[in-house]
RNA sequence: GGAGGGAUGCCUGAGUGGCCGAAAGGAACAGUUUGCUAAACUGUCGUACUGGCAACGGUACCGAGGGUUCGAAUCCCUCUUCCUCCGCCA
């Protein structure tokens, strides 16, 4: 959510940054500016209407010290209408900051200087190539024939458990996927992230520090009963943790990572691209978060970029990297890298990674703020990033990787998965 | 699930209707003293909204939301949450 103050006092340039965004209604932003004037109008007459009531009942208060009953009584027959003008305008008071916010959380992120203007994901810019498609024999196999090969990952038995998009990994399917999940926390812990383990369980307050909600429950399982909701990405939890927390300046940057299954509604659609482990209710996922000062944002964005590709090369996978146009990036997003691999069987790019700077958006929401010595109270950045998402990987793994007679395990994988192929 | 007791500023903790935005101590920060460290002393020391060029004001907030009252941290109701005991249980 934006701040007021900065939409009020730089009206052109919110304008012009929504712009970038292909933003539809930028009429909001006029409303915006009208209902906070509304908003502060209300509040300056109620402060005047309530510092009269104080000093009423502080001079009640002295007169019946003194005795003076008489003159108390006549104070008090004042007060009372008094109080009647009060309460109306507290209550107009509630519905201007309702309205006021209710127009506030429509508004999405501004764009980075760097954003590309876009609509489009045609319109993203590649940042970079990393390595060149792998090499296959003749007979290639997309992922989800190698998994019922191998006996590794099976879609049928999870639809009986639960429904489509829900997998069992059996065997070396499990055992490789938490030998990445290992290997993922391990080498975030030598980046200097702390490993968390939290709720997989989100209340509606943890929904709005992050963007979830309003709006879009829809992409969330919801505990109707408890009014909880399952976590889309471990960006949720982790980020919440700071929410209403003012930090001391010399605390930045914190870095947490978290290992969590994510769980996604998204109103499924059929055919190749969704098939397999393209897209799913639920997988797993390696999550970094930080915070930090604002004048670093844009230096750690790179600098978390540059630590998933590294992964990515570790791993031997071909790869590149997206400048996410205005028009593509996620609605708290101002900037966004997309890391995507080379699916060598299915012949297209998968995104495996999405790392951004919120800048301000979430930390006005969930009132993350950070004080220097002496300085003023201000709000800090966050940024997130996948590293890695699960499916994705194992599936360029076990495509990229396989032979005639079996799939060769990354060299950096062998020492958690404790075996060197799958056949 | 049952019974009882709590929730106050960075922390500990006082405060049962007006003199309380809130005592006191600690921590932290700045300064004085000091050969250095320590100690001592002095000062600063919540957040947000809002008026004002500023100086300096106003308002709200003592877990959250309602209510009583001229006036609520203090009384009443609901909720959340923590602790103790009992029951159940991975």
């Amino acid at each position: 959510m934006l701040q007021v103050n900065y939409i009020r006092e730089n009206r052109e340039k919110v304008l012009e940054r929504l712009g970038v965004r292909n933003f539809k209604q930028p009429e909001l932003v006029d409303e915006i500016i009208k209902l906070d004037e509304e908003r502060r109008q209300t509040q300056t007459s109620l402060d005047n209407l309530s510092a009269i009531a104080n000093a009423n009942a502080k001079q009640v208060g002295e007169l019946m010290r003194s005795g003076k009953k008489e003159e108390a009584e006549a104070i008090k027959a004042e007060t009372t209408s008094n109080k009647e003008h009060i309460k109306t305008l507290s209550e107009q008071l509630n519905v201007a900051e309702q309205h006021l916010y209710n127009a506030l959380v429509q508004l999405p992120n501004l764009p980075g200087e760097l954003v590309p203007a876009g609509a489009t994901p045609e319109e993203n810019e590649v940042v970079l190539t990393h390595g060149a498609p792998a090499e296959l024999h003749g007979k290639a196999l997309p992922h989800w024939e190698l998994t019922s090969k191998y006996d590794i990952i099976d879609f049928e038995l999870g639809t009986k458990i639960t429904g489509a998009g829900f997998p069992v990994y059996k065997g070396k399917g499990a055992r490789l996927q938490r030998a990445l999940i290992n290997f993922f926390l391990d080498r975030a812990t030598e980046q200097g992230y702390r490993e968390m383990q939290v709720p997989l369980m989100i209340n509606e307050a943890s929904g709005f520090g992050t963007g979830q909600l309003p709006d879009k429950e829809g992409q969330m399982y919801h505990s109707t009963v408890d009014n909880l909701f399952l976590i889309p990405t471990a960006e949720v939890p982790v980020t919440n943790l700071y929410r209403d927390v003012i930090l001391k300046e010399e605390e930045l940057p914190v870095k947490n990572t978290a290992y969590t299954p994510c769980f996604r509604r998204e109103a499924g659609s059929y055919g190749a691209h969704v098939r397999g482990l393209n897209r799913l209710h639920q997988f797993d996922k390696v999550e970094l978060v930080q915070v930090v000062h604002p004048d670093k944002s844009y230096e750690v964005l790179e600098e978390m970029s540059a630590y998933v590709q590294s992964l990515l090369k570790d791993l031997g996978l071909h790869f590149r990297v997206l400048r996410l146009c205005g028009g593509d990036m996620g609605f708290t997003s101002a900037m966004t890298y997309d890391m995507e691999v080379w699916s060598a069987a299915q012949q297209r790019w998968l995104e495996v990674s999405s790392v951004s700077n919120f800048e301000s958006f979430q930390t006005n929401r969930l009132k993350l703020r950070f004080k220097g010595n002496g300085g003023k109270t201000q709000l800090a950045h966050t940024l997130n990033g996948s590293a890695l998402a699960l499916p994705r990987i194992v599936a360029a793994i076990l495509e990229n990787y396989q032979t005639e007679d079996g799939i060769i395990i990354p060299e950096v994988l062998v020492k958690y998965t404790g075996f060197d192929r799958i056949d």
